[in-house]
RNA sequence: CGGGGCGUGGCUCAGCCUGGUAGAGCACCUGGUUCGGGACCAGGGGGUCGGAGGUUCAAAUCCUCUCGCCCCGACCA
């Protein structure tokens, strides 16, 4: 038997990809532990090792937001309907999918409130109260929080009744500032997103059609999934003055005049853990990127007769010893499993790098490591392993990009005109298609009735795309989408 | 929210058509042998059949309602 061919017998009952992507991805997410149903129509629980990968997600996007200047800080979960109506096409986007509390112990509330689906209109509100001269601004800040959408149809991370997010809520003296500041985060976005989860995007610009409910433009990065959908992974919004004028937002610039700022918001959720496990997984389970995963590598220890586990147990603190905190390590020493039910679980579980110590392994002073990405074995002595192995994870990290970016250009193809886009998705139903636009919203109505596909954006970086540029029309990219 | 499908030990599912009071594999527990790709033997625990109501001497099985999940579509991070 080869050893595809075994391992195809032992991985349990995992759906190929191939044969049904929507249940692989939910087998996934359920086997690795990720994430599993609870009694709450609509809501996961996030479980250790899924949210273990969030914190991760969490520390290094922190880590830039901080570093462009903006602070952290905690608005009410709860939003009066008064303040969230003041904006009308922004609650007209959301009171569909809106819960309300409407009472408090025995009373009744005589205000209802929202379970916030997004802070615009409590930050507005209290911007509005905080901003009083340009020496004010900006205000940078952000929030990491939960919140609540009544979507009708929910998948785990990918849309979920209450879901984890990280919202920025800027103000700006003036429209240049907060352009800048849009387009700022939303290169953090794609830096992030490129390097930590090893996914390559699309930035590029919303349509009209495609905006944020209340915003002036909304920017957006979009990444592929190996279904051939693709996903917006993070938006950055320039708000204009709609709110800054329904929640009087004003400033008294230099010449004492009043003025009202300009607002930007960005956001990413915890739809980065679909997207990650959508780019990257295979028909073993989950690949996860090193930067981000929660244990990038796990020793497993193989013994066969006592004085050998003794052998093995002490060469494994060595081994411990050596690598100290340079890498993210799991010592699986639960002896009720054995080595190769070991090796399908972190395969399922995706951890970047598998370490095998045996009785040979002692006896070479050597470690046998296995990447889950390419599944290469390769010994490494002792010695060379606090040099070696944070370079083989390095090396995962980029391989991963890289496959990821191959296959997105494999799936990606040029179109020259509607008919072409249309002709694309009925033969398709998958990949990007770029097509130059009239900027017409019938063109995109037309694609979306016939095909299913949208206008994911108009690409900020258009130079591989110059065979298409005309005069009067964008670039423009389009998919069918999460 | 429209169309379709499915809810039976932790998991995957059989039983339902043709009512007679619940079964398999895996998982779990105990003991022993094992351990380099999901080990084996022996013993053992666990479900009242998503929920409510109805029909019946009798309901997992038939009827009604309801909740949840999955897929396809419309809407959204």
């Amino acid at each position: 038997m080869s050893d595809t061919e075994a391992r195809k017998q032992f991985v349990e009952d995992l759906t190929d990809q191939s044969d049904d992507f929507s249940r692989w991805y939910l087998e996934v997410v359920r086997k690795a532990q990720l994430a599993d149903y609870t009694p709450v129509r609509g809501s996961m629980v996030i479980r250790p090792y899924g949210y273990a990968l969030w914190e991760n997600i969490q520390r290094l996007l922190d880590r830039r937001i901080k570093a462009t200047g903006h602070q952290n800080a905690y608005f009410p979960l709860l939003i009066p309907e008064s303040l969230l109506k003041l904006e009308a096409d922004h609650v007209e986007g959301f009171a569909p999918e809106c819960a309300w509390v409407t009472q408090g112990g025995s009373e009744k509330l005589e205000e209802r409130y929202a379970i916030r689906p997004t802070s615009e209109a409590i930050i507005g509100h209290l911007y509005s109260r905080w901003i009083e001269s340009y020496r004010d601004l900006p205000v940078l800040m952000n929030q990491w929080c939960n919140v609540m959408r009544w979507e009708k149809v929910t998948r785990p991370f990918l849309r979920t009744t209450e879901f984890l997010w990280q919202e920025g809520h800027t103000a700006h003296a003036t429209e240049p500032e907060a352009r800048e500041e849009v387009l700022r985060m939303l290169e953090v976005y794609r830096e992030f997103v490129e390097t930590e989860l090893a996914i390559p995007v699309h930035v590029g610009q919303k349509s009209d059609a495609e905006r944020f409910a209340g915003a002036h433009e909304t920017h957006t990065v979009e990444a592929l999934m190996k279904d051939g959908k693709a996903l917006q992974a993070g938006t950055s919004h320039h708000l204009g003055q709609h709110f800054a004028k329904v929640f009087d937002i004003t400033y008294q610039d230099e010449q004492g005049k009043r003025q009202y700022v300009w607002q930007t918001s960005w956001g990413v959720t915890t739809r980065l853990i679909g997207a990650l496990v959508m780019v990257h997984g295979d028909d073993q389970g989950l690949r996860l990127p090193p930067n981000v995963a929660p244990v990038q590598a796990v020793i497993v220890p193989i013994w066969r007769k006592e004085a050998d586990r003794v052998a093995v147990r002490a060469f494994v603190e060595r081994v411990r010893e050596a690598l100290g905190d340079r890498v993210r390590l799991h010592v699986d020493d639960r002896d009720q499993y054995s080595p190769g039910w070991k090796y399908n679980e972190y395969e399922m579980r995706g951890v970047p790098v598998r370490l095998e110590v045996g009785p040979k392994d002692v006896a070479n002073q050597a470690v046998m490591s296995v990447r889950r990405d390419s599944r290469a074995k390769e010994s490494i002595p002792l010695a060379a392993l606090a040099e070696r192995l944070p370079a083989l994870l390095a090396d995962i990290q980029v391989s991963l990009y890289a496959q990821a970016e191959g296959f997105r250009a494999a799936n990606t193809v040029i179109a020259h005109s509607k008919a072409e886009v249309i002709a694309h998705f009925e033969a398709e139903r998958r990949g990007f298609v770029v097509a130059p636009w009239d900027g017409s919203a019938e063109f995109e109505a037309e694609v979306k009735e016939k095909t299913g596909a949208t206008l994911r954006c108009m690409p900020s970086d258009t130079s591989r795309f110059s065979a298409i540029e005309r005069p009067g029309h964008r670039v423009a990219l389009f998919a069918r989408s999460y």
